[in-house]
RNA sequence: GGGUGUUUAGCUCAGCUGGUUCAGAGCAUCUGCCUUACAAGCAGAGGGUCGGCGGUUCGAAUCCGUCAACACCCACCA
């Protein structure tokens, strides 16, 4: 450990621990007598690769889990990953297609099998670069949301709710993807912002010469109208009433119909209605009866329906169209138009209201509890501004949309029999005897049942994880889920608030008749430098694993600390690890200066003794401080607070406070003191930093194998003495101080100084100042050197005599400006007290206050006009 | 169209119930140092009328009103 190198190498410490800590089981977790403390960790789509915002989560579960398991918890964090149906469907696709195989051309079991390959190829990987992180996970337990407990767990929910009537199966209008070929959640809507034109089209009114004006953002739809819609209080409109209209292009003659719902502001007032294709205008369509027609195929192109345009692409379509409206002369005129377009969140198709046959939960009731946990704090939300948003929601929620037509994912446990109707059940077996009870027909097998081809929403089983992960829906008294449910804390971004964590939260409360975790600390966004989203089309997100070997893992971890308050965006620039990594270095050459030192049986210096009085009562204050700001989530100060702690105080004034002189040994006691510091100081550090940390700490002294600073005790803060903190703040202020002086005249630090104090009063922690600022005596006077140049720390002035090296115009200059602000302090410290409404009105201690101020600045003054009159006499 | 949040030093942010020189921290900048742990370092220093305006108060970064800019969420206006 004497050969050290000047810089710490990561690479050379990093595996190495990793490796340590799984050998000896460090991060597994099973139930006894503590208290547990529970992560389940969101998990990341199996086609997934790492990028800045799982950084950002895992570090933060890490760092939570690391310092639950040194306060002695039973520490557990639970891995896996999500099967991210349609996310990993459409990657399966891609991949087929390139081989040239068209999903078409499979049966389900042959797609199922590539789907289940690709898992097993890429599924391991996040996990095993979280690893590169330092991640804590318990990976025996590592699950997937597609494994057997799981799926079952999911398929006796879907069975249950459907046998409580939360769960219906009906056509309703909804959003269709045509891109992947299945209907989605409100949720995975996304709508964008787009520039596209408003159309008036010309429809003629049957019986006269006339043109009623249609204003209409997709005109491609036209070949489905099957009504003209007015505002009956819209004067404008009213020679409409009851007149037909014939449809542009297609010739048809549709009906006007009034319905208040119609904005006699927005174009001409007329709205043209196609049921089929769009939600409000299916609710006309419902209200007045009327036809509906699809003239869609599902991936959007035109069908034999439309009669027009059969087989275009709707956005071909669309351009067509505009071209054919002209020609005819039906095309009134186009403007430009702004509006918001939905997408599918996966992937990014224009987003097509289809009518529909789908599985729907009804979420009216089931949202009670869930509702009630989160506004009464018993889920607490960090920060708490989320809660709005969450109760915003649930209140305006409505059914969940739960079916996909894919084929990646918990296949619908639904069983259709050969006379229509169905039955819903675990296993087919279980079906075939409902079946059979159902129809009274003995004689059916399960061949003649024919399950739903539908899949579940991927949520569908995210929202069971916490519950799942131990079992807890099939089994749901076994040992885990009792001992560890509710977990803890769940760490996520706010993005997924109503996709998972809201949802969660109505799953433990239904499931388990509890909160599935006590706390959610919801991390910003990682975005770069000039505030936009990391994102792959910008390529603006750096290769967390580069960044990891650039500035090893504990410098990322840092960086990404150091710039994440909780709930706000955090602004990621490379230079945030740099300062993590030189964080690294500064740790580990400050064990270099310890560990060099020989000691020797000598006797404890005074300076020494204050020195560790001093650093025992300012270890515990931040201690305290640490502890409070972990209660609060604030990460980032609570590694700020720790990160001056060992910069500030502990290298750049406990380590010189007792440092021995060059080639001498340290006495046994300060050097025994120093090293229960460092092995507090790196405790304290190893959530943030393990690497490191456990590096360190096991050089500290000889540890046995299997040891290992993850599983030492956090240190608690004990009392703070005040005293001593206040005395050495003093001894700071005056060695900087005199450095200053040494700075300003040009003198080195070789060069002894003396010290006159222009006061009777001791100076605190005088063998400290004597050492750090080189001074040869320290001296009480009444008058001090004329050629002095002099400093005020508090209300008591200090002079540093010397000799030839004074400049007296320069040190008079110094002076008066100090005089002139003083006297300009104490002039607002005696308006204030003159006034009479603030002595009147302000508490005593206030008033206290400024009566302090005012003698302190008064005395100052005084010393101060001493001064100068003295250097005037030189 | 609603809702929420933000605006404090060049950058990123902290300032809880208004009052301790409360205007702070880190980074960056500037000056001087390769001083025997660390130049990825040491020692010093400078820098902000707390977004604008108005109000409440003895007293406002902090409370109220209003305006502005930005961000995010929600919503079926074709």
């Amino acid at each position: 450990m004497n050969e050290l190198a000047t810089k710490y190498s990561p690479e050379e410490v990093e595996g190495k621990w990793y490796d340590y800590w799984q050998k000896h089981d460090l991060f597994k977790s099973k139930p006894d007598g503590r208290e547990p403390y529970t992560i389940v960790i969101p998990p990341p789509n199996v086609t997934g690769v790492l990028h800045m915002g799982h950084m950002l989560n895992n570090t933060i579960q890490d760092i939570l889990i690391r310092r639950a398991r040194m306060e002695g918890k039973n520490a557990l964090w639970v891995p896996g990953t999500d099967h991210a149906s349609i996310a990993t469907e459409a990657k399966v696709v891609a991949r087929l297609k390139e081989q040239g195989i068209k999903k078409t051309d499979l049966t389900r079991e042959e797609f199922l099998k590539h789907a289940w390959d690709w898992k097993e190829e890429h599924g391991g990987i996040i996990l095993e670069q979280l690893k590169k992180l330092g991640a804590s996970c318990d990976w025996s337990r590592t699950s997937f949301t597609m494994d057997e407990i799981r799926s079952k767990s999911v398929i006796r929910v879907f069975v249950d709710l459907y046998n409580k009537g939360l769960i219906y199966r009906g056509v309703r209008m909804v959003n269709w993807d045509p891109s992947a070929l299945t209907a989605l959640s409100d949720e995975e809507v996304v709508y964008k912002e787009e520039h596209g034109k408003l159309y008036y089209l010309r429809y003629k009114i049957v019986g006269e010469d006339g043109y009623a004006i249609v204003a209409t953002t997709r005109p491609e739809t036209i070949m489905g109208d099957t009504a003209m819609c007015i505002n009956p209080n819209d004067p404008k409109n009213a020679h409409l009433k009851g007149k037909r209209v014939i449809v542009p292009l297609v010739g048809r003659e549709i009906p006007v119909i009034e319905d208040e719902y119609v904005d006699i502001e927005f174009g001409t007032g007329c709205l043209k209605v196609t049921p089929a294709h769009d939600v409000n205008d299916y609710m006309l369509g419902e209200k007045h009866n009327l036809e509906s027609i699809n003239i869609f195929n599902d991936n959007g192109t035109l069908s034999e329906a439309a009669g027009l345009y059969v087989g275009m692409d709707r956005f071909a379509v669309r351009k067509q169209i505009e071209i054919d409206l002209e020609a005819a002369g039906l095309l009134e005129k186009t403007e430009a138009y702004t509006n918001k377009v939905g997408h599918s969140e996966r992937t990014d198709a224009v987003i097509e209201p289809k009518l529909s046959m789908q599985w729907f939960l009804k979420m009216d009731k089931i949202t009670i509890p869930a509702l009630d946990a989160v506004m009464n704090d018993n889920i607490k939300f960090h920060p708490a501004k989320f809660k709005n948003t969450y109760r915003h929601w649930m209140t305006n929620i409505k059914d969940w949309c739960i079916s996909r037509q894919l084929w990646w994912g918990h296949r619908i446990p639904a069983y259709f029999l050969p006379q229509g109707g169905y039955v819903v059940a675990e296993t087919a077996e279980e079906a075939l005897r409902l079946a059979q009870e159902k129809t009274g027909n003995a004689n059916l097998t399960i061949a003649d049942l024919k399950q739903d081809e539908d899949v579940l929403d991927t949520w569908f089983s995210s929202w069971l994880w916490p519950i799942s992960l131990f079992n807890g829906i099939l089994d749901p008294n076994n040992e885990e889920i009792k001992y560890y449910y509710p977990t803890s804390d769940l760490v996520t971004g706010p993005d997924i608030i109503f996709f998972w964590v809201a949802r969660m939260i109505i799953a433990g409360y239904e499931y388990m008749g509890d909160m599935p975790f006590r706390n959610v600390y919801f991390t910003g966004i990682v975005r770069d430098k000039l505030g936009r989203k990391m994102s792959k089309s910008l390529g603006n997100s750096p290769d967390p694993l580069m960044l990891i070997e650039k500035y090893g893992a504990d410098g990322v971890r840092m960086g990404l600390m150091l710039a994440a308050p909780a709930g706000n965006d955090i602004l990621y620039d490379d230079s945030l690890c740099e300062q993590g990594r030189n964080f690294n270095n500064k740790i580990w050459n400050a064990f270099r200066l310890v560990k060099g030192w020989e000691t020797a049986e000598t006797e404890q210096p005074e300076y020494a003794r204050i020195a560790i009085e001093w650093f025992e009562a300012t270890l515990n204050r931040t201690l305290a401080e640490v502890e409070d700001l972990f209660g609060k989530f604030r990460l980032s100060e609570a590694l700020m607070a720790v990160y001056k702690l060992f910069w500030d105080e502990f290298s750049s004034w406990y380590l010189e406070m007792i440092k021995p002189a060059y080639g001498q040994p340290i006495d046994k006691a300060t050097y025994d003191a120093t090293l229960r510091f460092f092995d507090s100081l790196l405790r304290v550090l190893h959530p943030f930093m393990p690497f490191i940390t456990e590096e360190l700490w096991q050089h500290i002294s000889e540890r046995k194998e299997g040891e290992s600073i993850m599983t030492a005790l956090i240190p608690r803060a004990a009392a703070v003495n005040e005293s001593i903190i206040a005395d050495i703040d003093t001894a700071k202020e005056i060695i900087a101080g005199i450095r200053t002086v040494r700075l300003q005249k040009n003198i080195a630090n070789k060069e002894q100084l003396s010290l006159q104090v222009l006061s009777e009063a001791t100076v605190p922690a005088m063998p400290i100042i004597m050492k750090l600022a080189n001074l040869s005596g320290i001296e009480n006077v009444t008058e001090k050197d004329a050629t002095a140049a002099s400093f005020l720390v508090g209300t008591t002035e200090y002079a540093v005599p010397l000799g030839n090296n004074i400049n007296i115009e320069e040190e008079l200059k110094k002076l008066e400006a100090d005089l002139a602000y003083n006297e300009g302090f104490l002039q607002s410290v005696l308006k204030k007290l003159s006034n009479e409404k603030f002595v009147n009105n302000a508490p005593a201690k206030v008033i206290e206050m400024e009566r302090k101020k005012q003698a302190d600045a008064e005395a100052k003054i005084a010393t101060l006009k001493e001064s100068i009159a003295a250097l005037k006499n030189c």
